[in-house]
DNA sequence: TTGTGTTTTATTGCCTCC
DNA sequence: GGAGGCAATAAAACACAA
Protein backbone atom coordinates (compact mmCIF):
# COMPACT_ATOMS: atom_id res chain seq x y z
CA UNK A 1 0.00 0.00 0.00
CA UNK A 2 2.50 2.29 0.99
CA UNK A 3 4.09 1.38 -1.94
CA UNK A 4 1.44 1.58 -4.39
CA UNK A 5 1.39 5.46 -2.89
CA UNK A 6 4.91 5.98 -2.99
CA UNK A 7 4.18 4.37 -6.50
CA UNK A 8 1.11 7.37 -6.86
CA UNK A 9 3.28 9.73 -5.55
CA UNK A 10 5.85 9.26 -7.70
CA UNK A 11 3.03 8.89 -10.80
CA UNK A 12 2.12 12.30 -9.89
CA UNK A 13 4.91 14.32 -9.34
CA UNK A 14 5.75 13.08 -12.79
CA UNK A 15 2.13 13.92 -13.79
CA UNK A 16 2.53 17.25 -11.79
CA UNK A 17 5.63 17.82 -13.97
CA UNK A 18 4.02 16.51 -17.13
CA UNK A 19 1.07 18.92 -16.41
CA UNK A 20 3.01 22.10 -16.17
CA UNK A 21 3.18 21.20 -20.35
CA UNK A 22 0.14 19.48 -20.67
CA UNK A 23 -2.85 18.11 -18.74
CA UNK A 24 -3.53 14.64 -18.57
CA UNK A 25 -6.91 13.20 -18.77
CA UNK A 26 -7.93 10.99 -16.10
CA UNK A 27 -8.66 7.38 -16.86
CA UNK A 28 -12.43 6.13 -17.39
CA UNK A 29 -11.82 4.37 -14.10
CA UNK A 30 -10.53 7.48 -12.24
CA UNK A 31 -13.38 9.03 -13.90
CA UNK A 32 -16.06 6.60 -13.13
CA UNK A 33 -14.93 6.35 -9.40
CA UNK A 34 -14.78 10.06 -8.88
CA UNK A 35 -18.43 10.37 -10.50
CA UNK A 36 -20.05 7.92 -8.46
CA UNK A 37 -17.85 9.63 -5.56
CA UNK A 38 -19.46 12.81 -6.52
CA UNK A 39 -22.74 11.14 -6.72
CA UNK A 40 -22.17 11.04 -2.85
CA UNK A 41 -20.09 13.63 -1.72
CA UNK A 42 -20.26 16.81 -3.60
CA UNK A 43 -18.01 18.53 -1.08
CA UNK A 44 -15.53 15.33 0.26
CA UNK A 45 -13.79 16.44 2.90
CA UNK A 46 -10.05 16.50 3.32
CA UNK A 47 -9.92 12.70 4.08
CA UNK A 48 -12.40 11.79 1.65
CA UNK A 49 -10.69 13.58 -0.80
CA UNK A 50 -7.02 12.12 0.03
CA UNK A 51 -8.47 8.65 0.22
CA UNK A 52 -10.01 8.83 -3.16
CA UNK A 53 -6.93 10.68 -4.49
CA UNK A 54 -4.64 7.53 -2.86
CA UNK A 55 -7.11 4.94 -4.43
CA UNK A 56 -7.02 6.34 -7.66
CA UNK A 57 -3.75 7.83 -7.88
CA UNK A 58 -4.20 11.39 -8.25
CA UNK A 59 -2.99 13.99 -6.45
CA UNK A 60 -5.27 15.75 -3.58
CA UNK A 61 -5.40 18.86 -6.02
CA UNK A 62 -6.19 17.19 -9.03
CA UNK A 63 -9.24 15.90 -6.69
CA UNK A 64 -9.66 19.17 -5.15
CA UNK A 65 -9.79 20.15 -8.40
CA UNK A 66 -11.94 18.35 -10.40
CA UNK A 67 -14.32 18.15 -7.56
CA UNK A 68 -14.60 21.63 -8.18
CA UNK A 69 -14.80 21.79 -11.75
CA UNK A 70 -17.63 19.32 -11.66
CA UNK A 71 -19.61 21.58 -9.32
CA UNK A 72 -18.83 24.21 -11.85
CA UNK A 73 -19.87 22.32 -14.29
CA UNK A 74 -22.95 20.89 -12.50
CA UNK A 75 -23.57 24.76 -11.80
CA UNK A 76 -23.75 25.40 -15.28
CA UNK A 77 -25.34 22.73 -16.46
CA UNK A 78 -28.34 23.23 -14.14
CA UNK A 79 -28.67 26.65 -14.35
CA UNK A 80 -28.62 25.99 -18.62
CA UNK A 81 -31.40 23.69 -17.65
CA UNK A 82 -32.77 25.59 -15.55
CA UNK A 83 -33.42 28.60 -18.38
CA UNK A 84 -34.43 25.95 -20.62
CA UNK A 85 -36.63 24.27 -18.64
CA UNK A 86 -38.58 28.08 -17.65
CA UNK A 87 -38.66 29.05 -20.91
CA UNK A 88 -40.63 25.47 -21.52
CA UNK A 89 -42.45 25.62 -18.67
CA UNK A 90 -43.79 29.06 -19.32
CA UNK A 91 -44.14 28.19 -23.37
CA UNK A 92 -46.32 25.13 -21.82
CA UNK A 93 -48.42 27.52 -19.27
CA UNK A 94 -46.51 25.93 -16.49
CA UNK A 95 -45.06 27.54 -13.75
CA UNK A 96 -41.53 26.68 -13.42
CA UNK A 97 -40.91 24.75 -10.12
CA UNK A 98 -40.10 21.76 -11.24
CA UNK A 99 -41.75 19.96 -7.79
CA UNK A 100 -39.10 20.86 -6.21
CA UNK A 101 -41.28 23.68 -4.33
CA UNK A 102 -37.48 25.27 -3.29
CA UNK A 103 -35.60 27.13 -4.69
CA UNK A 104 -37.73 28.66 -7.85
CA UNK A 105 -34.72 31.06 -8.94
CA UNK A 106 -34.60 30.55 -12.05
CA UNK A 107 -30.91 30.96 -13.88
CA UNK A 108 -29.16 32.34 -10.66
CA UNK A 109 -27.65 29.25 -8.75
CA UNK A 110 -26.47 29.93 -5.45
CA UNK A 111 -24.93 28.35 -3.42
CA UNK A 112 -27.20 27.58 -0.82
CA UNK A 113 -30.14 29.33 -1.96
CA UNK A 114 -30.00 26.37 -4.56
CA UNK A 115 -32.46 23.78 -5.14
CA UNK A 116 -30.10 21.32 -4.27
CA UNK A 117 -30.15 21.92 -1.11
CA UNK A 118 -33.36 20.60 0.20
CA UNK A 119 -32.79 20.18 4.11
CA UNK A 120 -33.75 16.81 4.65
CA UNK A 121 -34.96 17.90 8.16
CA UNK A 122 -36.74 19.93 6.95
CA UNK A 123 -38.28 17.56 4.56
CA UNK A 124 -38.90 15.28 7.48
CA UNK A 125 -40.59 17.55 9.28
CA UNK A 126 -42.68 19.07 7.34
CA UNK A 127 -43.91 15.02 5.94
CA UNK A 128 -44.16 14.47 9.63
CA UNK A 129 -46.26 17.62 10.02
CA UNK A 130 -48.68 16.62 7.73
CA UNK A 131 -47.74 19.33 4.99
CA UNK A 132 -48.22 17.33 1.33
CA UNK A 133 -44.73 16.98 -0.50
CA UNK A 134 -44.59 16.19 -3.93
CA UNK A 135 -43.72 12.16 -4.31
CA UNK A 136 -40.65 13.14 -5.62
CA UNK A 137 -39.49 15.08 -2.90
CA UNK A 138 -40.42 12.52 -0.20
CA UNK A 139 -38.16 10.99 -2.39
CA UNK A 140 -35.42 13.09 -2.18
CA UNK A 141 -35.73 12.88 1.02
CA UNK A 142 -34.92 9.27 1.25
CA UNK A 143 -32.75 9.87 -0.80
CA UNK A 144 -30.87 12.51 1.30
CA UNK A 145 -31.24 9.99 4.44
CA UNK A 146 -29.56 7.62 2.53
CA UNK A 147 -26.87 9.63 1.07
CA UNK A 148 -25.99 11.74 4.54
CA UNK A 149 -26.00 7.57 6.20
CA UNK A 150 -23.44 6.32 3.38
CA UNK A 151 -20.92 9.05 4.27
CA UNK A 152 -21.35 8.61 7.37
CA UNK A 153 -20.99 12.05 8.44
CA UNK A 154 -23.72 14.95 8.41
CA UNK A 155 -22.88 16.54 5.60
CA UNK A 156 -26.16 18.75 3.29
CA UNK A 157 -23.29 19.29 1.21
CA UNK A 158 -23.28 16.13 0.26
CA UNK A 159 -26.55 16.11 -0.12
CA UNK A 160 -25.33 14.65 -2.76
CA UNK A 161 -24.98 14.13 -6.40
CA UNK A 162 -24.92 16.20 -9.13
CA UNK A 163 -28.25 18.82 -9.30
CA UNK A 164 -29.16 17.20 -11.91
CA UNK A 165 -27.97 13.73 -11.54
CA UNK A 166 -30.17 14.55 -8.40
CA UNK A 167 -32.83 15.51 -9.78
CA UNK A 168 -32.60 13.00 -12.59
CA UNK A 169 -32.41 10.38 -10.12
CA UNK A 170 -35.12 11.67 -8.32
CA UNK A 171 -37.69 11.53 -10.23
CA UNK A 172 -36.68 8.99 -12.98
CA UNK A 173 -33.76 5.91 -11.54
CA UNK A 174 -32.15 6.54 -8.72
CA UNK A 175 -31.24 3.42 -7.64
CA UNK A 176 -31.23 4.33 -4.12
CA UNK A 177 -34.73 5.97 -4.46
CA UNK A 178 -35.75 2.50 -5.73
CA UNK A 179 -34.37 0.54 -3.28
CA UNK A 180 -36.35 2.63 -1.17
CA UNK A 181 -39.42 2.63 -2.74
CA UNK A 182 -39.10 -0.86 -3.04
CA UNK A 183 -38.29 -1.53 0.37
CA UNK A 184 -41.27 0.99 1.39
CA UNK A 185 -43.69 -1.03 -1.01
CA UNK A 186 -42.41 -4.04 0.89
CA UNK A 187 -43.50 -3.07 4.12
CA UNK A 188 -46.81 -1.32 2.70
CA UNK A 189 -46.12 1.52 4.06
CA UNK A 190 -45.11 4.47 1.16
CA UNK A 191 -45.03 1.64 -1.23
CA UNK A 192 -45.82 4.24 -3.91
CA UNK A 193 -43.97 6.49 -2.96
CA UNK A 194 -41.53 6.39 -5.39
CA UNK A 195 -43.15 7.20 -9.17
CA UNK A 196 -41.25 4.30 -10.16
CA UNK A 197 -42.92 2.65 -7.89
CA UNK A 198 -46.27 3.59 -9.58
CA UNK A 199 -44.70 3.36 -13.16
CA UNK A 200 -44.17 -0.20 -12.49
CA UNK A 201 -46.97 -1.34 -10.88
CA UNK A 202 -49.68 -0.15 -12.21
CA UNK A 203 -49.41 4.07 -13.15
CA UNK A 204 -50.46 4.59 -16.25
CA UNK A 205 -50.98 8.07 -17.78
CA UNK A 206 -54.84 8.31 -17.57
CA UNK A 207 -56.71 10.33 -20.35
CA UNK A 208 -54.53 12.99 -21.18
CA UNK A 209 -51.77 12.16 -20.32
CA UNK A 210 -51.81 8.72 -22.33
CA UNK A 211 -52.15 10.86 -25.56
CA UNK A 212 -50.49 14.37 -24.64
CA UNK A 213 -46.50 14.24 -26.00
CA UNK A 214 -44.32 14.02 -23.62
CA UNK A 215 -43.45 17.27 -23.22
CA UNK A 216 -47.02 17.68 -22.43
CA UNK A 217 -47.18 15.23 -19.37
CA UNK A 218 -43.98 16.90 -18.26
CA UNK A 219 -45.78 20.14 -17.84
CA UNK A 220 -48.94 17.95 -16.42
CA UNK A 221 -47.08 16.57 -14.22
CA UNK A 222 -45.66 19.92 -12.83
CA UNK A 223 -48.51 21.16 -12.88
CA UNK A 224 -50.14 18.37 -10.64
CA UNK A 225 -47.15 18.12 -8.41
CA UNK A 226 -47.75 21.81 -7.90
CA UNK A 227 -51.26 21.68 -7.00
CA UNK A 228 -50.33 19.14 -4.46
CA UNK A 229 -53.22 17.92 -2.46
CA UNK A 230 -55.56 20.01 -4.26
CA UNK A 231 -54.67 17.77 -6.55
CA UNK A 232 -55.34 14.70 -4.60
CA UNK A 233 -58.76 15.70 -3.91
CA UNK A 234 -60.42 14.56 -6.87
CA UNK A 235 -58.33 10.89 -6.58
CA UNK A 236 -55.55 9.35 -5.40
CA UNK A 237 -52.61 11.25 -4.27
CA UNK A 238 -50.43 11.00 -6.55
CA UNK A 239 -47.98 8.49 -6.07
CA UNK A 240 -48.71 8.37 -2.56
CA UNK A 241 -52.10 6.07 -2.09
CA UNK A 242 -52.10 3.69 -4.77
CA UNK A 243 -53.07 -0.09 -3.99
CA UNK A 244 -50.43 -1.18 -2.37
CA UNK A 245 -48.06 -3.66 -4.10
CA UNK A 246 -48.89 -7.58 -3.20
CA UNK A 247 -46.07 -9.03 -1.59
CA UNK A 248 -43.12 -10.34 -3.56
CA UNK A 249 -44.24 -8.02 -5.66
CA UNK A 250 -40.49 -7.60 -6.89
CA UNK A 251 -39.42 -10.34 -6.46
CA UNK A 252 -40.12 -12.51 -9.74
CA UNK A 253 -39.42 -9.70 -12.26
CA UNK A 254 -37.98 -11.66 -14.81
CA UNK A 255 -41.09 -13.61 -15.68
CA UNK A 256 -43.41 -10.58 -15.06
CA UNK A 257 -41.60 -8.37 -17.60
CA UNK A 258 -40.83 -11.33 -19.83
CA UNK A 259 -44.22 -12.69 -19.73
CA UNK A 260 -46.50 -10.09 -18.93
CA UNK A 261 -45.48 -6.75 -20.74
CA UNK A 262 -49.21 -5.77 -21.62
CA UNK A 263 -49.62 -5.78 -17.71
CA UNK A 264 -46.58 -3.47 -17.11
CA UNK A 265 -46.65 -2.04 -20.02
CA UNK A 266 -44.38 0.40 -21.27
CA UNK A 267 -44.05 2.92 -17.80
CA UNK A 268 -41.25 4.85 -19.68
CA UNK A 269 -43.65 5.90 -22.92
CA UNK A 270 -45.99 7.22 -20.01
CA UNK A 271 -44.73 8.12 -17.06
CA UNK A 272 -45.25 11.44 -15.83
CA UNK A 273 -42.48 11.47 -13.94
CA UNK A 274 -39.92 10.25 -15.59
CA UNK A 275 -41.43 12.92 -18.54
CA UNK A 276 -40.82 15.64 -15.90
CA UNK A 277 -37.10 15.40 -15.90
CA UNK A 278 -37.33 15.94 -19.86
CA UNK A 279 -35.54 18.91 -20.51
CA UNK A 280 -33.12 18.08 -17.52
CA UNK A 281 -29.45 17.06 -18.95
CA UNK A 282 -27.97 14.77 -16.76
CA UNK A 283 -24.35 15.20 -16.40
CA UNK A 284 -23.59 13.15 -18.71
CA UNK A 285 -19.57 12.96 -18.92
CA UNK A 286 -17.05 11.47 -19.99
CA UNK A 287 -16.88 7.97 -18.01
CA UNK A 288 -20.68 7.63 -19.15
CA UNK A 289 -19.64 7.69 -23.06
CA UNK A 290 -16.88 5.40 -21.52
CA UNK A 291 -20.04 3.31 -20.23
CA UNK A 292 -21.42 3.41 -22.94
CA UNK A 293 -18.77 2.20 -25.04
CA UNK A 294 -18.06 -0.66 -22.65
CA UNK A 295 -21.66 -1.65 -22.37
CA UNK A 296 -22.43 -1.61 -26.43
CA UNK A 297 -19.96 -4.32 -26.12
CA UNK A 298 -21.85 -5.92 -23.75
CA UNK A 299 -23.70 -9.39 -23.46
CA UNK A 300 -26.76 -7.83 -23.18
CA UNK A 301 -26.99 -6.48 -26.23
CA UNK A 302 -28.09 -9.07 -27.63
CA UNK A 303 -31.15 -9.35 -25.92
CA UNK A 304 -32.86 -6.22 -26.25
CA UNK A 305 -36.35 -6.35 -25.85
CA UNK A 306 -38.57 -4.81 -28.34
CA UNK A 307 -41.19 -4.14 -25.81
CA UNK A 308 -38.60 -1.23 -24.63
CA UNK A 309 -38.95 1.79 -27.08
CA UNK A 310 -38.12 3.94 -24.26
CA UNK A 311 -40.26 6.90 -24.58
CA UNK A 312 -36.99 9.41 -24.67
CA UNK A 313 -35.83 6.74 -27.78
CA UNK A 314 -38.71 7.66 -29.33
CA UNK A 315 -38.63 11.46 -28.83
CA UNK A 316 -35.17 10.70 -30.03
CA UNK A 317 -36.56 9.47 -33.10
CA UNK A 318 -38.90 12.79 -33.24
CA UNK A 319 -36.59 14.79 -32.92
CA UNK A 320 -34.72 14.38 -35.55
CA UNK A 321 -32.24 16.36 -36.56
CA UNK A 322 -29.61 14.60 -34.80
CA UNK A 323 -30.95 11.73 -36.19
CA UNK A 324 -29.50 12.08 -39.25
CA UNK A 325 -26.31 12.86 -38.71
CA UNK A 326 -26.21 10.49 -35.88
CA UNK A 327 -27.59 7.77 -37.02
CA UNK A 328 -24.98 5.41 -35.24
CA UNK A 329 -25.92 6.84 -31.78
CA UNK A 330 -29.74 6.31 -32.38
CA UNK A 331 -29.10 2.95 -33.69
CA UNK A 332 -26.88 2.30 -30.86
CA UNK A 333 -29.19 3.44 -28.40
CA UNK A 334 -32.59 2.32 -29.95
CA UNK A 335 -31.11 -1.10 -31.04
CA UNK A 336 -30.00 -1.99 -28.19
CA UNK A 337 -32.53 -0.62 -25.28
CA UNK A 338 -31.82 -3.67 -22.84
CA UNK A 339 -28.23 -3.67 -23.06
CA UNK A 340 -27.05 -1.51 -20.39
CA UNK A 341 -27.91 0.67 -17.60
CA UNK A 342 -26.71 3.73 -16.43
CA UNK A 343 -25.64 5.04 -19.80
CA UNK A 344 -29.40 3.90 -20.30
CA UNK A 345 -30.70 6.05 -18.33
CA UNK A 346 -28.68 8.67 -19.27
CA UNK A 347 -29.98 8.00 -22.98
CA UNK A 348 -33.46 8.72 -21.80
CA UNK A 349 -31.93 11.92 -19.83
CA UNK A 350 -30.63 12.99 -22.92
CA UNK A 351 -33.70 12.04 -24.82
CA UNK A 352 -36.04 13.88 -23.16
CA UNK A 353 -33.52 16.74 -23.70
CA UNK A 354 -34.16 16.38 -27.33
CA UNK A 355 -37.44 17.60 -26.47
CA UNK A 356 -36.54 20.88 -26.79
CA UNK A 357 -32.73 20.34 -28.81
CA UNK A 358 -32.39 23.87 -28.66
CA UNK A 359 -29.47 23.26 -25.88
CA UNK A 360 -26.37 23.09 -27.28
CA UNK A 361 -25.01 21.00 -25.41
CA UNK A 362 -27.95 18.37 -26.63
CA UNK A 363 -26.28 18.53 -29.44
CA UNK A 364 -23.31 17.88 -28.07
CA UNK A 365 -24.42 15.05 -26.41
CA UNK A 366 -25.95 13.09 -29.77
CA UNK A 367 -22.94 14.80 -31.53
CA UNK A 368 -20.20 12.88 -29.29
CA UNK A 369 -21.56 12.12 -26.22
CA UNK A 370 -22.55 8.84 -27.83
CA UNK A 371 -19.06 8.15 -29.63
CA UNK A 372 -16.93 8.76 -26.91
CA UNK A 373 -13.55 9.71 -26.80
CA UNK A 374 -11.34 7.18 -27.58
CA UNK A 375 -10.94 4.39 -25.00
CA UNK A 376 -7.37 3.37 -25.12
CA UNK A 377 -6.29 0.32 -23.58
CA UNK A 378 -4.70 2.68 -21.13
CA UNK A 379 -7.44 4.19 -20.34
CA UNK A 380 -9.89 1.31 -19.46
CA UNK A 381 -6.96 -0.16 -17.51
CA UNK A 382 -8.65 -1.36 -14.36
CA UNK A 383 -12.06 -0.81 -15.61
CA UNK A 384 -12.86 -4.06 -16.95
CA UNK A 385 -11.04 -6.49 -15.65
CA UNK A 386 -13.03 -9.40 -13.49
CA UNK A 387 -16.29 -8.37 -14.67
CA UNK A 388 -15.85 -11.12 -17.78
CA UNK A 389 -16.01 -13.74 -15.44
CA UNK A 390 -19.26 -12.12 -13.02
CA UNK A 391 -21.99 -13.73 -15.07
CA UNK A 392 -23.78 -16.15 -12.49
CA UNK A 393 -23.95 -13.68 -9.60
CA UNK A 394 -26.01 -11.09 -12.36
CA UNK A 395 -29.87 -13.28 -11.22
CA UNK A 396 -28.84 -13.33 -7.78
CA UNK A 397 -27.64 -9.88 -7.31
CA UNK A 398 -31.24 -8.97 -9.07
CA UNK A 399 -33.15 -10.97 -7.08
CA UNK A 400 -31.24 -9.94 -4.09
CA UNK A 401 -31.48 -6.07 -4.81
CA UNK A 402 -35.02 -6.69 -4.91
CA UNK A 403 -35.37 -7.51 -1.26
CA UNK A 404 -34.26 -5.95 1.74
CA UNK A 405 -32.20 -8.87 2.46
CA UNK A 406 -29.67 -9.11 4.52
CA UNK A 407 -26.53 -8.04 2.99
CA UNK A 408 -23.90 -10.09 4.38
CA UNK A 409 -25.64 -12.78 2.52
CA UNK A 410 -26.01 -11.06 -0.84
CA UNK A 411 -21.81 -10.50 -0.51
CA UNK A 412 -21.88 -13.27 0.29
CA UNK A 413 -22.74 -14.46 -3.16
CA UNK A 414 -21.04 -12.31 -5.05
CA UNK A 415 -17.85 -12.56 -3.34
CA UNK A 416 -17.46 -15.35 -2.21
CA UNK A 417 -16.46 -14.06 0.91
CA UNK A 418 -18.77 -13.12 3.52
CA UNK A 419 -18.72 -9.02 4.27
CA UNK A 420 -20.89 -8.10 6.74
CA UNK A 421 -19.99 -4.14 5.11
CA UNK A 422 -23.03 -2.23 6.63
CA UNK A 423 -22.16 1.35 6.11
CA UNK A 424 -20.01 2.94 3.55
CA UNK A 425 -16.60 4.05 5.97
CA UNK A 426 -14.68 4.16 3.00
CA UNK A 427 -16.41 6.56 0.51
CA UNK A 428 -14.79 4.66 -2.14
CA UNK A 429 -16.62 1.45 -1.20
CA UNK A 430 -19.83 3.39 -2.48
CA UNK A 431 -17.58 4.04 -5.45
CA UNK A 432 -17.24 0.49 -6.49
CA UNK A 433 -20.59 -0.50 -5.93
CA UNK A 434 -21.32 0.65 -8.88
CA UNK A 435 -19.72 -2.41 -10.35
CA UNK A 436 -22.13 -5.15 -9.81
CA UNK A 437 -25.15 -2.51 -9.94
CA UNK A 438 -23.90 -2.44 -13.84
CA UNK A 439 -24.39 -6.07 -14.16
CA UNK A 440 -27.77 -5.92 -11.83
CA UNK A 441 -29.02 -3.25 -14.38
CA UNK A 442 -28.20 -5.03 -17.28
CA UNK A 443 -29.84 -8.00 -16.00
CA UNK A 444 -32.90 -5.77 -14.85
CA UNK A 445 -32.82 -4.57 -18.76
CA UNK A 446 -33.00 -7.84 -19.81
CA UNK A 447 -35.18 -9.38 -17.98
CA UNK A 448 -37.50 -6.47 -16.66
CA UNK A 449 -37.58 -4.15 -19.32
CA UNK A 450 -40.16 -1.94 -17.40
CA UNK A 451 -37.92 -0.38 -15.52
CA UNK A 452 -33.97 0.19 -14.72
CA UNK A 453 -32.99 0.07 -11.22
CA UNK A 454 -29.56 0.89 -11.43
CA UNK A 455 -29.28 4.34 -13.00
CA UNK A 456 -26.29 5.23 -10.97
CA UNK A 457 -24.16 2.26 -11.63
CA UNK A 458 -21.19 2.61 -13.09
CA UNK A 459 -20.02 -0.21 -14.39
CA UNK A 460 -16.73 -1.58 -14.80
CA UNK A 461 -15.34 0.14 -11.81
CA UNK A 462 -12.02 -0.69 -11.41
CA UNK A 463 -12.01 -2.89 -8.97
CA UNK A 464 -8.50 -1.68 -7.05
CA UNK A 465 -7.28 -4.15 -4.57
CA UNK A 466 -7.42 -1.82 -1.92
CA UNK A 467 -10.68 -0.70 -2.74
CA UNK A 468 -13.34 -2.08 -1.90
CA UNK A 469 -14.62 -5.21 -2.07
CA UNK A 470 -18.06 -4.27 -1.57
CA UNK A 471 -20.36 -4.97 -4.11
CA UNK A 472 -23.45 -3.49 -5.29
CA UNK A 473 -25.73 -5.23 -2.64
CA UNK A 474 -24.42 -3.46 0.16
CA UNK A 475 -25.53 -0.33 -0.61
CA UNK A 476 -28.76 -1.63 -0.97
CA UNK A 477 -28.17 -3.65 1.66
CA UNK A 478 -27.02 -1.45 4.32
CA UNK A 479 -29.80 0.86 3.06
CA UNK A 480 -32.58 -0.90 3.63
CA UNK A 481 -31.72 -2.16 7.10
CA UNK A 482 -31.22 1.25 7.52
CA UNK A 483 -33.86 2.55 6.46
CA UNK A 484 -36.19 0.17 7.71
CA UNK A 485 -35.40 1.26 11.18
CA UNK A 486 -35.83 4.73 10.25
CA UNK A 487 -39.24 4.15 7.87
CA UNK A 488 -40.66 2.40 11.07
CA UNK A 489 -39.91 4.57 13.36
CA UNK A 490 -41.03 7.51 11.30
CA UNK A 491 -44.43 6.35 10.45
CA UNK A 492 -45.15 4.91 13.70
C1' DT B 1 -5.64 15.99 -43.21
C1' DT B 2 -7.17 20.07 -41.38
C1' DG B 3 -10.18 23.32 -39.22
C1' DT B 4 -13.74 23.97 -35.96
C1' DG B 5 -16.27 23.36 -31.91
C1' DT B 6 -16.72 21.32 -27.45
C1' DT B 7 -15.15 19.25 -23.26
C1' DT B 8 -11.88 18.53 -19.81
C1' DT B 9 -8.04 19.74 -17.00
C1' DA B 10 -4.90 22.87 -14.71
C1' DT B 11 -3.90 27.32 -12.98
C1' DT B 12 -4.79 31.56 -10.79
C1' DG B 13 -7.14 35.12 -8.29
C1' DC B 14 -10.78 36.49 -5.43
C1' DC B 15 -14.13 35.71 -1.81
C1' DT B 16 -16.00 33.75 2.39
C1' DC B 17 -15.67 31.45 6.65
C1' DC B 18 -13.36 29.88 10.76
C1' DG C 1 -4.19 34.42 8.01
C1' DG C 2 -5.23 29.94 6.26
C1' DA C 3 -8.35 26.81 4.09
C1' DG C 4 -11.79 25.84 1.00
C1' DG C 5 -14.67 27.07 -2.75
C1' DC C 6 -15.97 29.64 -6.90
C1' DA C 7 -15.12 31.75 -11.18
C1' DA C 8 -12.35 32.98 -15.09
C1' DT C 9 -8.96 31.66 -18.18
C1' DA C 10 -5.76 29.01 -21.03
C1' DA C 11 -4.62 25.02 -23.15
C1' DA C 12 -4.84 20.15 -24.27
C1' DA C 13 -7.72 16.41 -25.89
C1' DC C 14 -11.16 14.90 -28.65
C1' DA C 15 -14.92 14.35 -32.27
C1' DC C 16 -16.57 15.53 -36.47
C1' DA C 17 -17.30 17.65 -40.86
C1' DA C 18 -15.31 19.42 -45.03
Amino acid sequence: MEESNELHSEENKTSQDNNNKKRKLKTPAQLMALEKFYNEHKYPTEEMKSQVAEQLGLSEKQISGWFCHRRLKDKRLSRDETCANGRQDRSSGVIQDRASGLGQDSCGSTKHGDHRYVDPREVESRRLSGHDFPAADITREYRSHYTERVGGMDNTSSESSSSLQDRFFTQNEDPYDVETSRYLAHNGVFSPINPRGTENMAYKPSGYLKVKGEAENAAITAVKRQLGRHYQEDGPPLGVEFDLLPPGAFESPIIDSVHEPSIVGNPVLHSPDISGVKGQLSPRTRYEVYNSKFSSQDLYIQQENPCIMHGFDLQEKKSSKKLRQKSTYLNHTNSSPGKNSSLDIYDKSVGGTSAYNTNRKDKMRSKRGYSGRKVTSEQTEPCLREYDGVSSPKLIQRSDYMKPKPSSSIEENLDGECKATKVYSNPLRVMMNSTDEMVVAKQARVNLPQRDYSTNSFPQLPPRKNQIKGTAMEMPSSFSEDETAETNSSVD
